[in-house]
DNA sequence: ATTACTAGGGAGCGAGTAT
DNA sequence: TATACTCGCTCCCTAGTAA
């Protein structure tokens, strides 16, 4: 069954009470309510089973049925998505663990162009160290490669006698619901699917206490520009 | 595309800033975030604008898209349907319009057989007349069928001298909030999916203060058994 | 560069049926 | 009665490509 269609099967089974007890059901009772042949409705139950959003029970004539802990969460994840998409459109929430990168942040941001490039065009005079976050939820992960296909503002590269800088591409961001930054992208090199890079004009670990292992939640805005 | 998948690509348009606004996309560009091919995207958007979910425009080298109010609509029932089922497990609601039937009902439920049985098993002494309600929503008639085709409390049915009178199966419900009474079904008999019959102690139609054509709001409660 | 048509392949659905 | 398997059939998805 598609992805999109799981939680209105548990709904279904909501309704029908399943919520915290069992209920007695049969497959071919469940096509009126799942609008599904009996070998789909059987086919559907065993794959919510399968994936644990329901407990199932086989009995005499019939099954009993419950939705699991984590049929509910899902539900309610669904629908949060939903309400945050209604009440903040052009924006991405995520969350993830705080860990001390190689230090390569905090040289970037001291660098002179960078610097100036980052106040220019977001108002942002870059503490010299990045706050690495690990996403450990699929769900945000997808946020952030959704984010990575997106244009943002352009933070141009330079060279100096030693090296060159890549180009960087940055999202504003509101940390802990309280501090203004920007999630920053480095294009066209190593991009990890799990990992963001936030950078401020503030120590954040020490404005906000944070320290390695700490979820900290990150908003992410959207400029108005999408093709890139 | 999947009627459950609609509220999901619509989110996503949102989450891009497609909220009350066109934004500037290319159906190659939402592959990303619909997880779906290009191919695939053009149909999707072009689905979502015929069923007057999304506004778009074609422009040289990628289309403006906006989601609709309708659109909006959609999403907002869907969570607030999750929602519902969350809240209130074991608990189908609808909304119907009042209307005058042919006053079979009032007929019925002055017959003793009836009264009694009504009163025996779901501690109500039926008002003399039912309130009908003509069912405007496609949702609703779907709740309506499911219902029908559960256990529910069952009234049997009776003779006297001049003619039979059918069994029916009743589930509580409380009108408006704030008064009990039932939804009932006539068994092996015509069923009108657009219509619902609701039976109360009390003279709604005085309590409530309403007249033909108001909307009337009606919670309905299931019984524990949903197997025939 | 786009959108979106056509065609082929694969996933999902339900009828029939074994258990 | 059930559940749930197999097997066609259909529908949906994507690759190729026209416009």
């Amino acid at each position: 069954m598609k992805q999109y269609a799981i939680p209105h099967y548990l709904v279904k089974l909501l309704e029908l009470g399943a919520y915290n007890k069992f209920i007695k059901i049969s497959t071919s009772f469940l096509k009126d309510h799942f609008e599904m042949s009996q070998q789909s409705c059987s086919r559907i139950i065993n794959e919510l089973y399968s994936k644990e959003y329901i407990k199932k029970e086989i009995i005499h004539g019939g099954l009993n049925v419950m939705v699991t802990s984590k049929g509910i969460d899902y539900i309610i994840e669904t629908k949060e998505y939903f309400n945050l998409a209604l009440t903040k459109p052009g924006y991405f929430e995520m969350e993830g663990r705080l860990f001390t990168g190689l230090g390569e942040g905090s040289y970037y941001m001291s660098k002179r162009p960078y610097k100036k490039a980052f106040y220019r065009k977001l108002k942002i005079d870059p503490f010299p160290g990045t706050l690495n976050l690990r996403l450990e939820d699929e769900k945000y992960e997808k946020i952030n490669f959704r984010l990575s296909k997106l244009k943002g503002t352009y933070i141009p590269g330079f060279q100096d006698q030693s090296r060159t800088y890549g180009p960087v591409k940055c999202f504003k961001a509101i940390i802990e619901d309280e501090y203004e930054g920007a999630q920053m992208f480095a294009i066209r090199s190593h991009y990890e699917k799990n990992v963001i890079e936030i950078i401020s004009s503030f120590h954040l670990r020490k404005e906000l206490n944070i320290n390695d292992g700490d979820l900290v939640k990150v908003k992410v805005y959207l400029n108005n520009a999408f093709i890139d």
